[in-house]
DNA sequence: TGCCATTTTGCAAATAGATTGCAACTTGGC
DNA sequence: GCCAAGTTGCAATCTATTTGCAAAATGGCA
């Protein structure tokens, strides 16, 4: 595998150098194939792409950006296979459109985003509520493993 | 207008007895005059369906359940009419289906919705994190009228 | 290396939610 | 009752997503 076979990513946690992620691939093929799937080229197209985008990104948004790779429905197909396997996350920006973002084997992944109304740029955040509300909402409705989503509107700087 | 004119709703506050909510009407006209809009056959049809509702209401529901009523079309056309006025508001359970729930015009109408994953049971939240979230959040990025979406998903009692 | 069973893909058709153009119908004011 | 403006029904359309199916790619194994 020659350095630059991953696209850079940039990172937030290190204003703007590149890291080359070498073991991005054999880290995805495992994933993949411990659930009995294969990295075919399609989803590699699928994968690096999310690789390098920092927001949720459309399948449309792919499909456009992977052109020639592979076919819409595949990356319907591929996607939904990521999101059973717990590889990419789903957001609803409440447009109707799904939106998906890689998940990373490290750390925590949990956030949410904000979103301009006016001009649609997305913010990430990573300020939730507390976990007590969770434990709360178990206590009052007696639902079991709670998950949420959440995400926030407003008017960003530049729209003001 | 009769004393049954309105169908009776369940009002959680009192423990089923019905209200008549004789007001209801002239309230809805109120509301839809003052924006320069009549309150039309279709439109009274789906007020009146939307009142009787606990829950938020897909498009689809509202047309199968007012049937000959109106057309699809304008139940769309209705909903996003009312959505302008504030007179509805949309949530979003993430199966792609926009739902809707009659704003009343009393009190504070904020809440969110736990959603079993199982049997698609909803019952209404009413927490929600500290204001001062939203504080933190407006000063971390900038933005302003900062709004959220917010549903929870678990497993109800019965599915577990 | 070549063969085979299995998985995966591309293409095209089908679904489903939502929107829209337009002519016909209602409405409220006069 | 008449008219201008607002509304509706119908049918066509759009966009996101899903699916059937035959062809192609994949990986294990002889």
């Amino acid at each position: 595998m020659s350095t630059n076979f991953m696209p850079a990513k940039k990172h937030s946690c290190c204003d703007g150098h590149t890291h080359h992620d070498r073991g991005a691939l054999s880290d995805w093929n495992d994933r993949l194939q411990s659930s009995g799937y294969k990295l075919t080229k399609p989803r590699l197209a699928v994968l690096k792409y999310l690789h390098q985008q920092v927001n949720p990104t459309t399948n449309r948004q792919i499909y456009s950006e992977i052109s020639g790779e592979c076919d819409m429905a595949s990356i319907y197909r591929t996607i939904h296979l990521l999101l059973k396997i717990n590889m990419v996350q789903q957001f609803d920006f409440g447009d109707g459109v799904a939106r998906y973002e890689l998940m990373s084997t490290e750390g925590d992944n949990h956030h949410h985003h904000m979103i301009c109304t006016e001009c649609s740029t997305v913010v990430e955040v990573n300020h939730c509520f507390p976990k007590s509300l969770t434990e709360t909402l178990a206590k009052h409705t007696g639902f079991k493993k709670i998950t949420h989503n959440l995400e926030f509107f407003g008017m960003c700087p530049c729209c003001q």
